[in-house]
DNA sequence: CCTGTTCTTGGAACGGGTTCCACGCGCGGG
DNA sequence: CCCGCGCGTGGAACCCGTTCCAAGAACAGG
């Protein structure tokens, strides 16, 4: 029992090949009639084209590279999600590059040998750096940016200084004293560009026209140990200068450790310390975190979309799709 | 510049493409000159094959699908190493399927749409499991046991056993109260197998015929908060018993833990306190712990090699290859 | 009802390998 | 010196899709 062929599925539908190549390749002008022929001989067989004979007839690699830092945090997993559901879609392969850090990206960007070159290049979060430019001069690789913004290729970027301006309208409106956590920058790493810069400046834009001033400012690196030990500090503070107090934790994990500790010192989030983090983790809505919940799926899915358009043609300038985060009240306020 | 093909590597070498092709895989029917030739002209052009059209030409997916429980673990790291290697000679690709659970992997394998099914199956430490055994009948599809042992299937595996009796027949040859550490068997976990239980037993037997009897056993969890925990019981039960005592720790990351503890309490290994692992695991060197080595490259190496005899044909019975550990005596005793 | 477009559609050519068959050449034996 | 065998090799056929061209079908306008 032979894996059927786009002949056997063909003949089965009384068509020729390139009918059946067309509907598989939802290449519009196929009568509807004949359309539902072939799926119908299609799913009659349990035919699946084979990926390979695909790749080598149509000249291409029906692969998109996708580049980011990690695929260990909720954040890229999300984002993959939504990426490969728009890939998928036009049955275009994934290829993961997790790069960690800048040696091995440029290393990356820069090696001549991408034997079986893919289609397209999606880059997460990365800032871009000559390398980039060089290497897509070089190679012409259709390219989309994805939580990254630049004005020469297409992006699909969250608007992160909407969201601190969400996060500030909101927090002026609650007692105390004002603070906030930031993330550190780590230079080594390239994947922290803008996003907490533009959190902050949206911000304190707000809290500065409210006419409030923030008591304090944080920075914390991403790690448990450091946000544990900036919530101490924190909340040392703001026990000696009063309660209840406001903070605006800039990622969930710095809000999480200060949820912990709150708990431990007797007091009760929601109403000594009112906290808004900035992500909407899935531990978010059981412990009860007002947060900002990013479209993250969507803007991968944009992102994919984006691309699949210049793969097919488009050649117009670079596009920007701009996605808003939306505030989620919960009873950490 | 188009990327060179077989037809150009045979024309600039002066052969037909079937003497390329017949270079290319090894096929021994090729004369020491023309094969010279054929590989200049390789050089020459920088000709790398294409994948894709092998493929389809070939009829098979030159793929093979390495199931595992995780790959985070030096263990599997090492394993992929060698099994990696094997198949990369043999121009095959590998697809590493990290399963984690018994249900994950019940998935894998019960799933009818394998679409292009790779070649062979590696299975690493999973036990077989009754749906195992009916997608093999099923697919037909050339299987190898690494790290894990049945009559049924090739096999390549570490004599645990052995392990063991090395561990004891060095232990009882140490000062003081025998004491051993094992790793808990988690139930939902298919991995642990019975790697552990094996080193138990050849260790246990090794020091009854010594005439020894160990002091007591503790069972830890792999996590590194439970190896401080069984450390710190450990060490209270030695302390108050007696020093020096000798501890068999049947894995490096317990053994790690252990002399962590040993420092903190100002004691000394290798005097106070003396310590076995298990795994050599790369600081163990540093860190001058006494350990087994496995040959985990090895192992994976000649199981990447048993399933390629299968899949070029070869149809004799199930095969097992056993590899010994082999232990490295350093300052922890 | 006829002619000219515009849609649809069939199928050959093609892409880059592998495999198999047939042929040529070299060598040993008679 | 000739014949036969086998090794080494060339190249056609094939694998399975995509694409493109030409031809048939359908439809609108006159």
């Amino acid at each position: 029992m032979r894996k059927p062929t786009i002949q056997d599925v063909a003949r089965q539908a009384g068509v020729g090949v390139g009918t059946v190549s067309r509907v598989l390749n939802n290449h519009v002008a196929v009568k509807g009639a004949t359309r539902e022929t072939v799926l119908k001989a299609i799913a009659d067989l349990e035919y699946t084209p084979n990926p390979h004979a695909r790749r080598i007839a149509g000249g291409k690699s029906y692969t998109i590279s996708v580049l980011l830092p990690v695929l260990t945090t909720e954040f890229y997993v999300r984002l993959l999600d939504g990426l490969e559901s728009a890939f998928q879609e036009a049955r275009y392969d994934v290829a993961i590059f997790p790069l960690l850090d800048r040696s091995r990206l440029e290393r990356y960007l820069g090696s001549h040998t991408l034997a079986y070159q893919a289609d397209g290049l999606v880059m997460a979060t990365y800032n871009l750096t000559q390398m980039f430019h060089e290497r897509r001069l070089r190679t012409q690789q259709p390219t989309v940016l994805v939580d990254a913004y630049s004005d020469t290729v297409d992006s699909s970027f969250m608007d992160n200084v909407s969201g601190g301006r969400l996060a500030g309208e909101y927090a002026v409106g609650l007692p105390g004293h004002l603070y906030a956590v930031w993330v550190e920058t780590e230079l080594d790493h390239l994947f922290t560009t803008r996003v907490f810069e533009d959190r902050r400046s949206g911000f304190l834009g707000v809290a500065q026209s409210a006419g409030r001033t923030v008591r304090r400012e944080f920075t914390s690196s991403f790690d448990s140990l450091a946000a544990r030990n900036t919530a101490v500090t924190l909340l040392d503070d703001a026990q000696a200068a009063g309660l209840p107090c406001t903070v605006f934790a800039s990622a969930d994990m710095l809000a999480g450790a200060l949820l912990d500790e709150v708990n431990l010192r007797g007091l009760t989030a929601g109403r000594d310390v009112h906290v808004i983090g900035f992500d909407d983790q899935p531990w978010a809505a059981e412990r009860g975190l007002t947060t900002l919940h990013q479209p993250v799926e969507s803007m991968g899915y944009e992102a994919a979309h984006l691309l699949l358009s210049r793969l097919s043609g488009f050649n117009g300038p670079p596009r920007a799709r701009r996605f808003e985060p939306r505030l989620i009240v919960r009873a950490s306020t």
